[in-house]
DNA sequence: AATATATATGAGCATATATTCATATATAGT
DNA sequence: ACTATATATGAATATATGCTCATATATATT
């Protein structure tokens, strides 16, 4: 963490495009669905079927979070024929996940 | 960590609670109002009015959010005398919101 | 070109959320 | 008891969100 970093988390004041950002990324993890499914692709990449076979979830539901979650630069995709198989591009995220989880798994 | 934390992290399935518990943490986090009062708590605790005035906030919005904030347990506070002093009652979740703060400045 | 499969998209709906206003409650001082 | 100050609360409203349905698009196969 540089001098710059260290003086916005320490300064009181947030700025807009931090706190947008900021809040963007939890927004991304706050629903029960999106976390399912980063959950899944944290473990292996998957096609968008796949997930939504695995988490019994219909393929619109699946389709229309990825592309939230792509909006975001959370996921990204390779393409082989007609399937799409997507993965985490941002790790940071995944470790974000994983710490609630280890939190809440204390409650 | 141990071996069940392990297990539920690594494992595909997420069990209901935990998947809760941790959305209901991220939510807490997805709201920039929340953002600005935690953060700000962080620093020192504050009284309400104390929180609306340098957030430029109503009274009764910071009372809305402070109480969602008490009922997940991510604050608590104090009075002196009708002066309610706010703090942050959960440090692993401003260890979150500092990591996306971080986060957000390489973006 | 016609068909099949995989995914994306838009509209509609029901629910959740954040804020505001008005008012209630609680504590302290006189 | 009355007043002032600090905070909490409930109702109302506007907006955001997530899901579903129907349909569109894209690629591959024949």
């Amino acid at each position: 963490m540089d001098e710059h970093e260290k003086a916005i988390i320490e300064s009181e004041h947030l700025d807009e495009e931090t706190l947008f950002v900021a809040s963007q990324t939890f927004k991304a993890l706050s629903d029960p669905t999106r976390i399912r499914i980063l959950h899944l692709l944290s473990h292996k990449e998957s096609s968008v079927n796949e997930i939504a076979e695995k988490l019994s979830l219909l393929q619109s539901t699946v389709s229309h979070q990825l592309r939230f979650l792509k909006n975001l630069r959370l996921v990204k995709f390779r393409r082989a024929g007609t399937t799409l198989f997507y993965s985490i591009d941002d790790d940071h995220v995944i470790t974000l996940l994983n710490q609630a989880i280890h939190h809440a798994c204390h409650d």
